[in-house]
DNA sequence: GCCGTTTTCGGCCCGACTGTTTTCAGTCG
């Protein structure tokens, strides 16, 4: 039997949708794709789900019926199914390839094969170069200038940017449209308002009665690389960071309609039309309105300025738009029972903070200082211990010493009036075996101990899982830093069971923690939620390596709203000794293990 | 091909911009 992972899956499911595109099929692409996308959101390895429940099992996944189920279970036997090799057959070409290259898509892609044998990037270019593609019918100077370019910007390899690294950005981007005379609103929708953790693209909104003074100054920017489009109301630029960014103009009055459709997501929007169609609305950017009974006329406006409006309109109360993924919303919306999710800046205390005595670059003085500065009323200093030798990771001995200086700070705040406590905490290296890198006499004089995985990233799923959980079952242990050890783009999260993980923290009575770093973000929004919904406790924390980056708790705060948390489930919006209290209310393992 | 709180048949989200064309198909979000 072929191993095929949902990757491939995904991969095989889109490029039939496109092969039937090319064909003028109808109805056929929306549906491979649709299960595309759900396959690409799943948790679970397609490949176990069909061994566990054949057919049957398939078709739970959204979409799937009878024909599709049909094809994944002959893709799971034999890597393939006649129907694609077919089309394939038809049009050899390297989709992937080809499909990257914006302005291309199927019918432009069959055209270029017909005609040219175009089957990959590279005689792609070879066409591009040789003047071939201009004289095409439907294709010109324009299309293969601009394909060469595509081709270009697809070589430097971009694709979505760390959510941290774009905020500032936008935020420059945005001041200077709001100098533009005249300009209502300025808001950055698409994935930046829904907080993902990456953003592919950068989504402007601008209400003004006259788009092109906005337009005329955002063309104009220095950040910009290169225009892409430009019209009256909707124009697109590459910035020279690499990142697109859109820039929409609306009148005011569809301001609310607009926010919510450039909001999205994409799936989020779909499910609001259908919404509205069957209320005999239309929904779009400008507004929702109401559709004559016979002629498809539209009627009045009857919602549009707000996104409260717009909702209303539609039957459902406004939500969060962290939420708004098409993921169990919109029917919590529809019900009343949409989470109060956390809110931003409701953090008290900060659990992962490293100082200069191991690899942070401020003394825990400086960091405590900084702390305060941002409105932390307790952090805990835990840097990393003696396994981590590239750190100068802390031994026993130093670890008290630290302790004696984490006294002499605590003192000299107080004396001077800096509300910020600091406790004495530890980032503990969890060994190969699940045990633990300081003795249990040495953790015992710590306020909190985190624990994490810094080695060893390839054992297998079972080992991995049974090594975090050995550690989490130590009574001292209080909270699993970065539970799956992913750096978003740049290094998967080792193969761990995470729904195992969750109910031992539940068990033992160990916080799981949301990694703010915004190359972490660890936990992701699906742990998160099934987290939630198993009761596990949660806290937030920047990982600070330097005073600035206390900043970067407010990322944590959109993770965890992501995944539907409320402020119940994250400690940290207690009070330090509330805080203290509950973490030592978490372990009724206590008496289980004989302390 | 999928799906059902008006449906087991008849629908399937919607609009802007581009380029090449002379009225619109293709792509994108």
């Amino acid at each position: 039997m072929h191993q095929v992972s949902n990757h491939d899956l995904v991969r095989i499911l889109s490029e039939m949708a496109t092969l039937y595109d090319m064909e003028g099929v109808a109805f056929k692409p929306r549906a491979y794709e649709k299960v595309a996308e759900h396959i690409e959101q799943l948790d679970r390895e397609v490949t176990d789900l069909y061994r566990e429940g054949g057919v049957k099992a398939l078709r739970t996944i959204p979409n799937v019926g009878e024909g599709i189920a049909y094809h994944i279970e002959l893709i799971l036997k034999t890597g393939t199914f006649p129907e694609y090799e077919k089309y394939k057959k038809r049009v050899p070409v390297k989709l992937d390839e080809l499909m990257g290259i914006g302005g291309l898509g199927p019918k432009s892609i069959k055209t270029l094969y017909a005609r040219l044998k175009i089957k990959d990037l590279s005689s792609l270019e070879r066409a591009a170069r040789a003047g071939k593609i201009a004289k095409l019918a439907r294709f010109g100077e324009k299309s293969q200038e601009k394909i060469l370019k595509a081709i270009e910007f697809s070589k430097k390899g971009v694709g979505r940017f760390l959510l941290g690294a774009v905020e500032p950005l936008v935020r420059t981007i945005e001041e200077r449209l709001r100098r533009v005379p005249d300009v209502g609103h300025v808001t950055t929708a698409g994935s930046y308002r829904r907080r993902q953790e990456t953003v592919g693209d950068i989504d402007i909104l601008v209400t003004a009665k006259n788009g092109k003074r906005v337009m005329e100054e955002f063309l104009n920017m220095p950040e910009v690389e290169t225009v892409l489009a430009h019209g009256s109301t909707k124009s697109a630029v590459r910035l020279k960071s690499g990142i697109q960014c859109d820039v929409r103009v609306v009148p005011e009055e569809s301001y609310g309609a607009a926010l919510q459709y450039f909001t999205g997501s994409k799936e989020h929007d779909v499910e609001l039309r259908k919404i509205a169609i069957k209320k005999g609305f239309k929904l779009n950017e400008y507004g929702v309105f109401k559709v004559g009974a016979r002629s498809q006329k539209l009627g009045a406006r009857v919602a549009g300025r707000t996104e409260e409006e717009v909702y209303r309109a539609l039957g459902l109360r406004v939500m969060e738009p962290e939420l708004r993924t098409a993921s169990g919303e919109i029917e919590a919306a529809r019900a009343g029972k949409l989470p109060k999710l956390i809110l931003y800046g409701s953090l008290r205390g900060d659990l992962q903070v490293q100082s200069s005595w191991t690899d942070g670059n401020n003394s825990i003085e400086e960091m405590a200082r900084a702390a305060a500065e941002a409105g932390l009323e307790y952090i805990a200093i835990t840097d990393h211990t003696k396994g981590l030798a590239m750190t100068r990771g802390l031994d026993e001995k130093r670890l008290l010493q630290q302790g004696k200086e984490i006294d002499r700070v605590n003192a000299e705040l107080r004396m001077k009036n800096v509300e910020c406590r600091v406790l004495r905490g530890t980032e503990c290296n969890i060994l190969k075996d699940g045990k633990l890198d300081l003795t249990d006499a040495a953790l015992k004089t710590l306020d909190i101990v985190g624990v994490s995985v810094h080695s060893h990233f390839n054992l297998s799923e079972r080992e991995q899982t049974e090594r975090i959980i050995r550690a989490l079952k130590n009574p001292l242990v209080n909270i699993l830093f970065h539970p799956t050890g992913r750096k978003i783009q740049k290094r998967e999260p080792y193969a761990v069971d995470m729904s195992k993980i969750i109910r031992a923290a539940v068990l033992y009575g160990v916080a799981l923690e949301i990694n703010a770093a915004p190359e972490r973000l660890d936990l992701k929004d699906t742990h998160i939620r099934e987290a939630v919904e198993r009761g596990a406790k949660l806290v937030i924390d920047s990982d600070a390596h330097a005073t600035a980056h206390f900043k970067w708790l407010d990322f944590g705060i959109s993770q965890a709203r992501r995944g539907w948390a409320t402020k119940k489930e994250v400690l940290n919006t207690l009070s330090c000794e509330e805080f203290l209290k509950a973490l030592k209310g978490l372990t009724p393992n206590e008496i289980r293990h004989g302390m």
